[in-house]
RNA sequence: GGGCCCGUGGCUUAGCUAGGAUAAAGCACCGGCCUUCUAAGCCGGGGAUCGCGGGUUCGAAUCCCGCCGGGUCCGCCA
């Protein structure tokens, strides 16, 4: 209801500022600790008009009307240079009213393809692909809240190197069948690569595999589908137990099989500024200082090349490509936009995020230096466990483990998606353990508190119905709450729009600090039979925003903790 | 060497795109609150030259320039 509420706001005031015969470029209109809208126009109005910014608010706020009527706002005053909006009774009453019929998302927005994590499948994702796949997550699901239809997609680089040596370790050493498969990959790549370390000469081996891969030998194919396979399955489990929704794994072989790679080649040597240096093809394009090669000297496709490919192919099928990259992807992504541009297909929007190392230094899976995320998942689990069972030893054992897998699981993801992305972060085990108190636990301790207000109110025959009175909520702390549960879409358009995902983690706080005042301040059973139908609305509402926002989060909403 | 990003209380961060009302939170620390719907909660307290130096402006954490510290990238790896 908020944006129908700043709506009006901006209306209200483009009319007040027409009728003063203000020119102005943007009404400047943004949320405020001292109102629920305010206004710093008067600023930038004092220098052309000549006047202090005062007397300009002074002078706005005389020539603006409030309808009499059907309107969501009380009042509008002038404080010194600000214009103050704040909104009245029927903006709590239609705030609730909304809630309760389920908020409107019906909207078409066309569709996105949107890929994040995209690890090589070398093996178990580490606490580097843990970012990268949350705030993907996030993502999508914001923007599946916000009306898109999203598709995402897992590039699976299946044409490296690393894959190869996987590939070629695999023919001599054994997997270990009682590890997670994706592990069990890893003990393998790594024990290769000090192979090939040691006796240089078998690179030549791992060579001609990629040869024959490229090729389309059908023997090679086929250890290739195996050992990818095995790293994938273990790689979705992961996925699945962090709670990641639905991802559709693109082969890159495909594209260069299927001659799209060769295609594209093409069509740069005709559109592009191209370059010769013996056989390879280098392409020079503007505004980047370094070419970049889109054929190799022997003739085969590069990393870069086939990226391009499957680039032109995702721009052709849907409205908007959406990438998450790491910050080392930063240069590639411009020079893939200039590409992309050449080959008259729009342009992914980026969203970069910057690394995770450890103390010791930067995370490699080749030297074994990592920490995968199936380990930090055990771990916080088990962390979460301990809480529970401090707390709840009424429970029987599979439902502390139950709640402990929601807390430790969203306690994870909470931490990941709620620092910016463009900070780099040094990760701290005994910090991720620490479950903090203002995290994902905070927030889903409220819903679990809204839930157990609801089921005692149940049990004493008191149902949530829809005959109550939203004016007797009075209360400092029922209407500051009621006001963040208005801002839920406001917050879900932002955050489409920015494409900023932490935002989403602070407002959730906010908003579950915001109950836990009224849970301290209004008894909800004890209250007299009115004000207890109303307050059992609020919770309920209360509870239903929470959810939502959590799901959004992709993080579970316990009913109990 | 060049490009891009980060630098905010002891620690971790929000605010910076579109400059404005006492710089906002969490952790840690100190003190208080469970006979009332779950104390994973609530209330109070101390603690910040917003990396440093200039500039623009009536006004700068926010914009511009320089420097320092950290990260990352820089043609045939992916």
């Amino acid at each position: 209801m908020f944006l129908e509420f700043k709506k009006e706001a901006e209306h209200v005031l483009k009319e007040a500022l027409k009728k003063a015969s203000y020119e102005y470029e943007g009404v400047d209109l943004e949320e405020s600790e001292h109102a629920d809208l305010a206004s710093r126009i008067a600023f930038s109005l004092a220098r052309p008009y000549k006047n202090s910014p005062a007397i300009i608010a002074e002078d706005i706020v005389k020539h603006l009307e409030i309808p009499a009527e059907n309107t969501l706002i009380a009042d509008a005053v002038a404080v010194g240079p600000y214009i103050n909006f704040y909104a009245n009774d029927l903006f709590l009453q239609m705030t609730l009213q909304e809630i309760k019929e389920g908020i409107a998302t019906e909207r078409k927005r066309g569709k996105i393809i949107l890929e994040h994590t995209s690890a090589n499948p070398d093996g178990p994702l580490h606490i580097g692909h843990l970012r990268n796949a949350i705030i993907g997550d996030v993502l999508v699901r914001v923007l599946e809240r916000a009306g898109y239809e999203v598709e995402t997609q897992y590039y699976l680089n299946d044409m490296g190197r690393q894959i190869a040596v996987v590939v070629w370790g695999a023919e001599r050493l054994a997997y270990d069948a009682t590890k997670k498969t994706d592990h069990a990959v890893a003990e393998v790549y790594i024990a290769a690569n000090r192979m090939l370390e040691e006796n240089n000469e078998l690179l030549d081996e791992v060579g001609e595999l990629m040869r024959k891969y490229e090729a389309g030998d059908a023997d090679v194919i086929r250890k290739y589908k195996a050992a990818v396979q095995k790293c994938l399955s273990g790689i979705q489990a992961s996925f699945e137990r962090l709670n990641i929704q639905q991802v559709v794994f693109v082969w890159e072989s495909e594209f260069a099989r299927s001659g799209a790679v060769k295609g594209v080649i093409e069509e740069l040597k005709q559109k592009g500024d191209i370059k010769r240096e013996g056989a390879a093809i280098l392409l020079q394009l503007e505004g980047i200082e370094k070419a970049l090669v889109i054929q190799r000297t022997d003739g085969t496709s590069l990393y870069t090349t086939r990226d391009l490919a499957y680039h032109r192919w995702k721009g052709k099928n849907c409205d908007r490509v959406i990438d998450v990259f790491g910050k080392d992807h930063e240069l590639v992504s411009q020079q893939l936009a200039k590409a992309l541009e050449l080959l008259g297909v729009k342009a992914p929007e980026f969203v970069i995020f910057a690394f995770v190392s450890l103390p010791s230094g930067s995370l490699s899976t080749r030297a074994g230096r990592y920490i995968s995320a199936d380990e930090l998942m055990d771990k916080i689990e088990e962390q979460a466990y301990t809480e529970v069972d401090k707390r709840r030893d009424d429970l029987d054992e599979s439902k502390k483990r139950k709640i402990a897998r929601k807390v430790g699981i969203g306690a994870l993801r909470y931490d990941m998606v709620k620092v910016s992305p463009d900070k780099h972060i040094v990760f701290d085990f005994d910090d991720a353990l620490d479950i903090e108190k203002k995290g994902a636990p905070f927030i889903q301790y409220s819903h679990a508190r809204a839930c157990s207000i609801l089921r005692a109110a149940e049990e004493k025959g008191y149902a949530v119905s829809e005959d109550y009175d939203a004016a007797l909520l009075k209360e400092r702390s029922e209407i500051e709450l009621i006001k963040k549960l208005s801002k839920f879409c406001h917050i879900i358009e932002e955050a489409a729009s920015d494409l900023k995902t932490h935002q989403v983690a602070k407002s959730a706080r906010e908003l579950a600090e915001s109950f836990n005042l009224f849970y301290k301040d209004c008894p909800v059973l004890t209250a007299d039979a009115e004000l207890r139908k109303s307050r059992l609305a609020l919770v309920d509402c209360a509870r239903i925003v929470l959810r939502d926002v959590l799901a959004v989060l992709g993080i579970e909403a316990p009913e109990e903790m």
